[in-house]
This record gives C-alpha cells, structure tokens and sequence, in this order.
DNA sequence: ATGGCAGAAGCATTCTGA
C-alpha cells in the first residue's frame, strides 16, 4: 500500500500536475496539506474519476487538508473532536482547519498540518506550541491497543539538524528550535518512527524548498514533511521517499510529496495473529 | 537586518506562508 503525503499550496492552483502525479505514481492513499479553499469549492470530480473517494476539511484563503482515497474511507474526524464548550482552546485551535483524520482499510490515518509560527517571539509561536501539546493528547485518544496508525503532513519542524541545509544559520529559529522540537517528541512518545530515517541517516534530503533566493536551484532545502508510523507497523514499512521531482514542475509547490510503500499482506505478525485466533476457536 | 517568491482575495494592495 502506497500512502503519500503533500503541501500542495492551494488545491486548484496545482490540481493538472497532482492528476498527473497520482496517474504515475498510483498511490493507495493521499494527503494534503494547504488546499486553501473551501470545501464546496474543492475540485472532487478529477479524483473522483481516477476512481478515488475524497474528504476535505478546508476554509477560505488558509490551511484546509484533504484525504483521497482509493478504498472506503471511514470514521472521519475533522478537526481536534472536543466536548468542551464555545470559548475554549479547543475552539480556537480547530478554527485553522489543519487536521482531518480517518480509518481507511483497518489503518488509521492522521494529516496533519502544523502551524509554521513565523518567528520564535510571535504569537503564532505560542499558538503552533499550543497545537502540538493539543495533537499529543488526540493521538492518546485515538491510540487503541494493537491499532495500526500512520501520522502523516507537514509538520513545519525539522526533527534534526540534518534536515536543514544550513544548520549554523537556522539552528534554534523557527522550525528548528527546542521547544518545537519537544513538543513534537511528545507527539511521538516514543511510540511513532519517522519512516524516512528508517532508511537513510544521512542528511542532504529535503522536502520543502523556499520560493525565494533561487533555494531549490542551490538545493538549500528542509526536511519538514514527515510519515510517522507507530511500532504495529513498523515491522511492515518497505520503503520511504521524498519525490522532488515535483519541485521542478512548471509552477510547483514549494513542498515536494513524501511516500511510504506498506506491506499490509503476509506478514509474519499477520499470519501469527490468524495462528492465535484459529487457536482460540 | 531585510527582502526575496507565491497564492488568495479582489482589483491595489495586503495578508500569510516557511
């Protein structure tokens, strides 16, 4: 199963060259990040005709993400589910439309898209610290035991000083200070792996490149786009790449898509679970 | 220290992103 994550930076700015991405690389899963538009104006129909079911979660001009589907999508939460009231932080954390999550073959599936912060002195610093320690405590509500669960966007943090390409200049700023990087182990606990180091412990591999200053053509790059997947599947993980091919599209986002390929069939953990049931019966 | 590039809204220019 091939599940791909994507800051698209606007849906229908991008919708010819994502079509022809997903007609090339076929994947099973997609999600993305920064749509910017509202849901009824979310162009359904091109995905529709690859054969892909769609849930979108988005609001004008900002954010907005989006899950696409080759099989049935189910149990889909739009934003930070509370029961609280009007007036808590909860309300104002899911006004950013930056999550939508669901249950998708047995497999649950969280986009995200973290706030990026602007400066470490700002106040959307506080709010993207603020999301974070919100996003821990869901992933807690929405761990059960044995599930398979694959936490995946743009996280606007590079998780080391390998992913950045200047690390003197950048380290400590916006993206690649401690705080931020605190708050996103939290997420993880220590139960959820970045796929991509699973493979590759170098650094030089980037997934956003700045618009400004020529970056991509001078390869002067982040590593901020991130699969995460917890222990349950990390036995099944095959492969994890960044494809920044789409980088040097005519009129690109400035995110290049991350892919991971699962191997959901015959697995060893598989085959000893049906062993164990059969047993039971 | 600052701006640079891009998209949306909406029609000149501002806001936001990372």
């Amino acid at each position: 199963m091939l599940i791909a994550t994507w800051n698209v930076n606007s849906i229908r700015t991008r919708l010819n060259q994502i079509i022809k991405w997903m007609e090339i690389k076929n994947p099973d899963i997609l999600c993305l990040q920064e749509t910017k538009v509202v849901d009824d104006n979310f162009p359904l129909e091109p995905f529709q005709e690859l054969g892909y079911e769609v849930e979108v979660y988005g609001q004008k001009s900002y954010n907005g993400v989006a899950i696409i589907s080759k099989f049935k999508i189910e149990n889909v939460v739009k934003g930070f589910t509370s029961k609280y009231e009007k007036g808590t932080p909860d309300q104002e954390l899911n006004e950013q439309k930056r999550l939508i999550s669901a249950v998708i073959n047995g497999l649950k599936i969280i986009n995200v898209y973290v706030p990026n912060g602007s400066s470490i002195d700002s106040v959307k610093y506080k709010y993207k610290i603020n999301w974070l320690n919100r996003l821990s405590t869901f992933l807690c509500e929405q761990e059960k035991e044995g599930e398979l669960i694959c936490l995946c966007g743009d996280f606007n943090i590079a998780p080391l000083e390998i992913d950045i390409h200047d690390p003197n200049r950048y380290e400590g700023g916006i993206m690649a200070s401690k705080i931020e990087r605190d708050a996103l182990n939290n997420v993880l606990k220590g139960r959820f792996f970045d796929s991509f180091r699973i493979f590759e412990q170098n650094t030089g591999h980037w997934s956003w490149w700045d618009y400004r200053n020529n970056a991509y053509e001078l390869n002067k790059g982040w590593r901020i786009d991130h699969i995460y997947i917890n222990n349950k599947l990390s036995s099944k993980l095959k492969s994890c790449v960044i494809d920044r091919s789409q980088r040097e599209n005519i009129q690109p986002s400035d995110h290049a898509p991350v892919m991971i390929n699962l191997n959901l069939e015959d697995s060893y953990e598989d085959y000893f679970e049906e062993e164990e049931d059969l047993f039971e019966i």
